[in-house]
DNA sequence: CCCGTTATGTTATAAAGTAACAATTGTTAT
DNA sequence: ATAACAATTGTTACTTTATAACATAACGGG
């Protein structure tokens, strides 16, 4: 039952948290930028820019792609959200205070994301590359199957 | 100097490697799919799709873009290379023999790939899923950083 | 050789991302 | 306050990446 502060699952948290960390840095977490976040937040799985789009659009409020991505060049930035290369697809950070790579369990039915935090996994991506001389700038992990749920759900309608 | 065979450099060894794989398999390398391998393996550094189906064209045959995309889905599948996906590009597979999830150093600067084979960062991803009873289909490892060759040459400039 | 299967050709279109410039808003210095 | 500058957002157009759908051709076992 621990209440670790660095840990964030609950979009009003992460954007209180966005918020500050935003103004402890001097970054200007704007009015679309912090909408943008929440809409990242509040989506059970990861959006794509086009869906992240079509919310704003919902919202009334006018916009075309750069829109999109200028938010979410500022969030990635920021350490706010990480991007799912594998699926094109933006996912909220839950340790925005320390920059690190992603580390992402994806389901392949669901899209359900769950982020990993292993620092040995890092720690020996760093020792590899340090071995070849090879600056690391980032890291992403992302190992893709199924969830507990799905594998239930597969095996109920093979019966 | 060691003839380690397990390990591929060199195109021509690769091409070959391929071939008897597939006839092991009983699936078909056809001229197209060895073509296509062949191109990328040629390169010196990944390709995109787009940049494979000019080479197809200049060399005379006609071709769309789902010709190269069927064709590297059945590498993929074959495991004969690996999709870089936070690049959109693919890159021959050094390990054809043992399918695994890929692990790569990129360089942001010439674009040039190492891959890894890390077993241990492998089974902790696989350690870490099981712990959350997910089932794991795939692992992709991307570490995005900077060669030594461009450490060196951007310091060169820097003078 | 016929027939089902697998592979390739072809056209069209969807999806993801960016370049370039205009308009607006925020910030700083006077 | 307000001019001047910087940062953000709006807008149009376009590039790059990827796939759907259907036609044609090649292959491989009876």
């Amino acid at each position: 039952m621990s209440a670790d502060s660095s840990l964030t699952f609950d979009p009003r948290q992460a954007l209180e948290h966005a918020a500050s960390l935003c103004e402890r840095r001097g970054t200007r977490l704007t009015e679309l930028r912090k909408r943008v976040l929440e809409i990242i937040w509040n989506s059970p799985t990861p959006l794509g820019a086009y869906a992240i789009l079509d919310v704003l659009r919902d919202d009334g409020r006018q916009g075309a792609p750069p829109t999109v991505y200028r938010a979410l060049d500022f969030l990635l930035e920021q350490g706010l959200i990480h991007r799912l290369a594998s699926l094109n697809v933006f996912t909220g950070c839950r340790r925005p205070d320390s920059f690190h790579g992603g580390q992402f369990l994806i389901c392949r039915d669901c899209g359900q994301v769950d982020e990993l935090t292993n620092p040995t996994v890092e720690e020996l991506l760093r020792a590899e590359a340090a071995c070849r001389r090879f600056e690391v700038l980032s890291q992403m992990v992302e190992v893709l199957g199924r969830c507990p749920d799905c594998q239930r759900g597969a095996k109920a309608r093979d019966r």
